[in-house]
DNA sequence: AACCTGACAGCCG
DNA sequence: ACGGCTGCCAGGT
């Protein structure tokens, strides 16, 4: 019967996987963007979702530019990803975290 | 099949 | 400004 796809299911969180990494690829130095962002991007599933991915496979990719919707940086390595922002000249505020409205981007769910 | 956890986001106190 | 709770969706145990 034509079980064509035996986990499409699968397939179509690896290409969620996909955009999301191509959207993080997408922002440049010294900017950032939030996992909502990135949700909206893609047009699918939510920011949590997102953030799964990242944990993952954010290996791959400068995960450090991903912080939350607040400016508050990733939950994991936040002093690791500091040093990137100072080197990048990524607008950070005293409290910590990253000036959104100075360096917020918005990437797009394009093949890259 | 059920329950818990999770690189989040928004609202309330 | 900060901490806590809830909502959403998929994965892992």
């Amino acid at each position: 019967m034509d079980p064509v796809e035996p986990d499409a299911r699968a397939r179509a969180w690896e290409e969620f996987v996909e955009a999301v990494l191509s959207c993080v690829e997408q922002v440049p130095p010294g900017r950032v963007t939030t996992y909502g962002a990135i949700a909206d991007a893609v047009g699918r599933h939510g920011p949590r979702r997102v953030g799964n991915v990242m944990s993952r496979h954010g290996g791959a990719v400068p995960w450090w530019r991903v912080v939350r919707a607040d400016g508050t940086l990733p939950a994991c390595h936040d002093g690791e990803a500091r040093q990137h922002h100072l080197e990048e000249g990524t607008p950070l505020r005293r409290s910590g975290k990253v000036d959104l409205p100075a360096a917020f981007f918005q990437p797009e769910s394009g093949p890259a």
